[in-house]
DNA sequence: CGCATTCCCTGGGTGC
DNA sequence: TGCACCCAGGGAATGC
């Protein structure tokens, strides 16, 4: 499930792979997935399109091309290859065919992820759109300051670890890490966002640049869902505080397992309040 | 406006 | 072995 550290890290090596390459043409097999644009054009726009830089916004993948960008979002579990011809995989769902003869396919499994394209020149223009016109600030944009997060939680009675994952306050965390800040913080995930004390938001905004920095560091969190491969082998896995765990790290407490927002969320019930 | 709920998908796991 | 069913989960759409 790639959260910002993983897209981060997808971003990276998609770079290396794909800047400089020009599209021959596009195959879609899977039409929902191609949003804001007919299938068709969305394929004849890219024809002969140069990618020339790829950059990520939240959990978002930016393809600069000459003409267009095209915004991809992984969801649970897609996954960009870059390989050669050959035939379609199961879950390839985009193939762009290369002029080199190889080519760069969107595989996802679940089908969850989203694939927008946009004949926009600047990225300052594309940010007053949506999707990305939705989004929060990310944790080491300079704007996430503690005044920042307050007017943001004030009002809310949700529970924190809902509103972390909420990407118009807060881009760029996601089940995971939503946890780990949790954790970090010594917040129950269950507390409503509006009790919170300044060092509590203080501890919040640490503790979410922390994370993600040592995650990008690692190249992210591999872990294995049941149903994915050839996933990017990050090696944040081994770091991980609470999500998934048995035990707690500090006070070896037994980690509860509950629901919020029906997202499964992991806390020490001694260390977190 | 805030917030809860529903939906989109697949395939591994479970129970019979 | 087969089959019905449950479940995860980010974000959009929907409804109150």
């Amino acid at each position: 499930m790639p959260e910002l550290p993983e897209v981060e890290t997808v971003k990276n090596s998609l770079r290396q792979l794909i800047i400089g390459q020009k599209i021959a043409s596009v195959d879609v097999y899977y039409d929902k997935m191609i949003k804001d644009i007919d299938v068709n054009e969305f394929k004849k726009d890219l024809v002969g399109e140069v990618f020339t830089d790829i950059l990520r916004v939240g959990k978002y993948l930016l393809f600069i091309m000459d003409h267009v960008i095209m915004i991809s979002h992984l969801r649970m579990e897609g996954k960009y290859f870059l390989k050669a011809k050959e035939e379609k995989g199961k879950h390839d769902h985009v193939i762009f065919n290369l002029t080199d003869g190889t080519t760069l396919r969107y595989n996802d499994t679940r089908k969850f992820g989203v694939i927008h394209l946009f004949k926009m020149s600047t990225i300052e223009e594309l940010k007053k759109t949506a999707p990305l016109s939705k989004l929060g600030i990310e944790p080491f944009e300079e704007g996430f300051t503690l005044e920042y997060l307050k007017n943001k939680f004030k009002k809310s009675s949700r529970p924190i670890k809902t509103v972390l994952l909420d990407q118009s306050i807060i881009s760029g965390l996601g089940n995971i890490y939503a946890d780990e800040v949790c954790f970090m913080s010594g917040l129950n995930p269950l507390e409503k966002a509006k009790d919170l004390e300044i060092e509590d938001l203080e501890k919040i905004i640490s503790s979410s640049k922390i994370v993600l920095e040592k995650a990008i560091s690692l190249g992210g969190t591999t872990i294995r869902s049941f149903t994915s491969s050839h996933e990017i082998n990050g090696r944040f896995q081994n770091e991980l505080l609470v999500h998934t765990k048995k035990e707690c790290p500090k006070c070896h407490t037994k980690i509860e397992k509950i629901f919020v927002g029906k997202r499964g969320t992991y806390y020490c019930p001694l260390c977190q309040r």
